[in-house]
RNA sequence: UGGGGCGUCGCCAAGUGGCAAGGCAGCGGGUUUUGAUCCCGCCAUUCGGAGGUUCGAAUCCUCCCGCCCCAGCCA
């Protein structure tokens, strides 16, 4: 393990269990259901599982735990891949199916059976409901729960020929009713269910629950460390009583951590669905979904998600992550990562009056790393800068154009403002500039220097763009708490800008290649939308923003 | 009010008997052709609370308080 990362009770565990020769090689597994499409706090189990075995030296599977035909599909079995390889990570051997064990896994449940440890259950999910007992009362044993070897065997047998119909019958477990753990109170082990599975098409007649299936599939793979969330740790005296009472190749052994939660976010299934049902977002990649396709389609870089992952830290306490933690992430990654440009989203016309020739600029992509070169810019007569970038008069404090004031334009020339002319309303339409340097680089002769840099683009090269600016969809921390969705939505989580310009080369951008716009923020072309005929960029997150204007 | 967990700085989180890492956020200052980045500095005499053991406790013991999870034929 590499001693730069930070210790946590996972990693220290199975270390000791390496130590102590309890396991000789680290295999873990990534399970989902394929009934969704992964969010954020998926990309942590992933990294969680995947970083493991990366640090001990092992393997991780990706294994689809498809237990529940009903809910599932092929689409979300694709989507899931295609996220877990952007995310950067690469499963050991073949996909695994929970399904390809199906045959195994009726063969234990026989095996029980003829342990005299499972039964045939006849109650109604009412009946058994009202068996199970409370938290603070003992459950009543089933009636059925006397039943014979032969008869169980063959009942179990019907069940599996498709003799019975959906909820007539179950197998249980037989543990003990009065168990104050309720996951031991005869647990369901297998059900009847007259659905065609995506995997195996009309096979199977009944399907076996998580609890029956889980540690079985672990033990089928030789699952060392089964890493799961903490909700299923009053599962754990099941799972190892379900290893110990089967013939299985292997001990796997369960462990769990908390689950990722952020502020300002959502991650539940239901609610992630509402938001795409009632059209809130535009799917489940809308730039503003946690979803791992909605991050990707914001910009956010995979190895920023993992960064992430890895700064907060796995443990065994809940808790709720700061989301500016992720951004701060996102920020660092594309800080470094992401090429330098120009896009005016407000353009305001200004004129260089005494430049008489256009000016070929060579500007440099990135400001602390030569090896993203430089890009051509023409300085043009014509220019459109930002019309926040602009005042006919200002504070000391307003480090930008301003009448008689003198500012650095972006990889050119200092230039000072002479005049303005505005409409009948009063709002300004153009400003003319003189230009006091003539040499990229140089500072004025007269040693009055600018004030400020300003980004810009030629009004006779520049191109149209589309730019959607984001912010949070929430307006509160803990949307998660509110049933009631809409009341906690931020209204202005989307702002489409179909008036900004940007510079040429922009246009030709690789759809997910993502810039900065100087002193705006990072923006991605967008992976869908984006062509160099019709430029879309949605914003990836904004430039950290520590000033304030005291002025308003 | 049964069972299982968790409580260390505003938010995460190391630490596992030897005298409180780090990140995020925040606050000062410096550099700067991005009000960005970068750099420097500040930010828990204290670890949910109260007792106890010990030369010494966030770490061990006792009691108390708070929060989370479990009564799907979901995972």
């Amino acid at each position: 393990m590499s001693a730069e990362l930070r210790s946590n009770f996972l990693r220290t565990q199975i270390q000791d269990d390496l130590d102590a020769g309890r396991v000789s090689a680290v295999v873990t597994r990534f399970p989902p259901e394929p009934n969704g499409f992964l969010h954020i706090g998926h990309a942590k189990s992933i990294t969680v599982n995947f970083g493991l075995a990366q640090q001990f030296g092992g393997q991780c599977h990706l294994r689809f735990d498809d237990t529940n035909p009903e809910k599932e599909s092929q689409e979300f079995i694709d989507s899931i891949q295609e996220d877990v390889r952007w995310l950067g990570y690469e499963w050991h051997g073949e996909v695994r199916y929970a399904s390809a064990y199906f045959e195994q896994l009726y063969h234990w449940a026989l095996h029980l059976i003829d342990q005299g440890v499972a039964y045939v259950c006849d109650l109604s999910p009412e009946e058994a409901r009202a068996h199970r007992g409370t938290l603070t009362e003992p459950g009543q044993d089933s009636p059925y729960r006397a039943r014979s070897v032969s008869e169980n065997r063959d009942l179990f047998v019907r069940m599996r020929a498709g003799e019975f119909s959906d909820g007539e019958r179950v197998l249980r477990a037989k543990i003990d009713m009065a168990s104050p753990n309720i996951n031991l109170r005869d647990p369901i082990l297998y059900r009847i269910r007259h659905a065609d599975h995506h995997q195996t098409g009309n096979e199977w007649r009944i399907y076996p629950t998580y609890d029956f299936a889980h540690g079985q599939e672990d033990a089928i793979e030789g699952i060392t460390h089964s890493i799961c969330t903490l909700e299923f740790e009053d599962h754990r005296p099941l799972y190892d009583w379900l290893i110990a009472n089967l013939p299985v190749p292997h001990q796997p052994r369960q462990i769990e951590f908390a689950r990722l939660n952020t502020s300002y976010t959502v991650t539940s299934k239901r609610k992630l669905k509402q938001l795409v049902d009632e059209a809130i977002v535009e799917g489940w990649d809308d730039p503003r979904m946690p979803t791992i396709s909605g991050l990707r389609r914001r910009g956010y870089p995979a190895a920023a998600i993992r960064h992430f992952c890895e700064e907060v830290g796995t443990s065994r306490s809940d808790g709720i992550v700061d989301v500016a933690m992720l951004e701060s992430a996102v920020r660092d990654e594309l800080n470094r990562h992401a090429p330098r440009a120009m896009c005016v989203m407000r353009p305001l016309r200004l004129i260089l009056t005494n430049l008489t020739e256009p000016l070929e600029l060579q500007v440099p992509n990135h400001p602390a790393d030569p090896s993203f070169g430089h890009r051509e810019l023409i300085l043009t007569r014509e220019l459109l800068i930002d019309a926040e970038d602009f005042r006919e008069d200002a504070n000391k404090h307003f480090k930008r154009l301003v009448i008689g004031k003198r500012v650095r334009l972006r990889g050119g020339l200092v230039i000072e403002a002479e005049s303005c002319d505005k409409d009948g309303d009063g709002r300004i339409q153009c400003v003319y500039a003189q230009c006091v340097t003539s040499v990229p680089g140089e500072d004025p002769e007269d040693g009055v220097k600018p004030k400020g840099v300003i980004h810009w683009v030629s009004a006779d090269h520049a191109v149209p763009a589309t730019i959607r600016q984001y912010d949070r969809l929430f307006a509160v921390p803990d949307p998660g708490k509110s049933e009631d969705l809409g009341a906690v939505l931020n209204e202005n989580s989307l702002t489409t800008n179909a008036s900004a310009m940007i510079e040429p080369g922009l246009a030709n951008a690789a759809p997910e290649a993502v810039f900065q716009f100087e002193r705006e923020g990072y923006f991605v072309a967008d992976r869908y939308e984006h062509q160099s005929q019709r430029p879309v960029f949605n914003m990836t997150i904004g430039l950290r923003d520590t000033w304030s204007d005291p002025n308003g």
